[in-house]
DNA sequence: TACAACATTAGAGTATAGTCTATACTTGCA
DNA sequence: TGCAAGTATAGACTATACTCTAATGTTGTA
């Protein structure tokens, strides 16, 4: 498929998917075949791929982390300690994202308890 | 206490503190008794508010977020009802925001399984 | 075949959040 | 008193992540 169909199924705007491909993210490929034009075709596994950076980066993973991510889910060159280790760091970041999170929580919680009891 | 003593005791720098004065997160006094300088006097509670804003930052907020939410805290100006509103609005994006951390937790230790499974 | 829609590249512009430099004045201590 | 350390303001610079414009060429359809 093309940057237009790419970009349709996955609700990512043409510009930001060329920003993501310079950034190293996906990689489209030339079709060798066609000579007049120098158009870059994607595949389903690009689908996918802009699917995980877009919910990578809701999360607030920047694109130098969600590379990584990708490099250990799909670079075959990485060996299976490698990519473990990328995960498991990954995965360690993540709970402490969570454990922040659950404290801010309880700061709030309290931050409205307090606003209730002094006004009433 | 002058700004100096404000970095050490928070751990952010000076000029951080500045663009945090400059975007209106804190404000520091003027000694009207003193004539002879310009400079900003601060208090416990900028402590406590610079420390909320690096936890805040920590997990997310953008300075604007951090913001609204120190309005609600220490600004005299709104009402309980209005306070209550952005407290509750903070909590369940804390709440979004762990969901779709855990959901990304549950993506990458599949991932790990397959590239166990598929390389053993 | 005209022309709208789509493609490419290069590079400029924007927003957020700092970070640093220059300049100039003030304070505290040996 | 000298001078290092601290303070203020203005503005330049950086990094990240887009977002948009211009110029130019290609494709598909009425």
């Amino acid at each position: 498929m093309l940057i237009n169909e790419l970009s349709k199924r996955t609700g990512i705007t043409v510009h930001t998917i060329r920003f993501y491909e310079k950034s190293g993210l996906i990689k489209g490929k030339r079709d060798e075949k066609v000579k007049s034009n120098n158009y870059f075709h994607y595949d389903e596994e690009t689908v996918e791929k802009l699917e995980l950076v877009r919910d990578a980066k809701s999360i607030g993973f920047t694109i130098s982390e969600i590379s990584q991510l990708m490099d250990a889910w799909y670079n075959n060159k990485m060996s299976i300690a490698q990519k473990l280790k990328v995960l498991d760091e990954k995965l360690l970041s993540i709970e402490e994202r969570i454990k922040q999170l659950k404290e801010m929580k309880k700061m709030i919680s309290q931050f409205k308890k307090d606003v209730i009891t002094d006004n009433c």
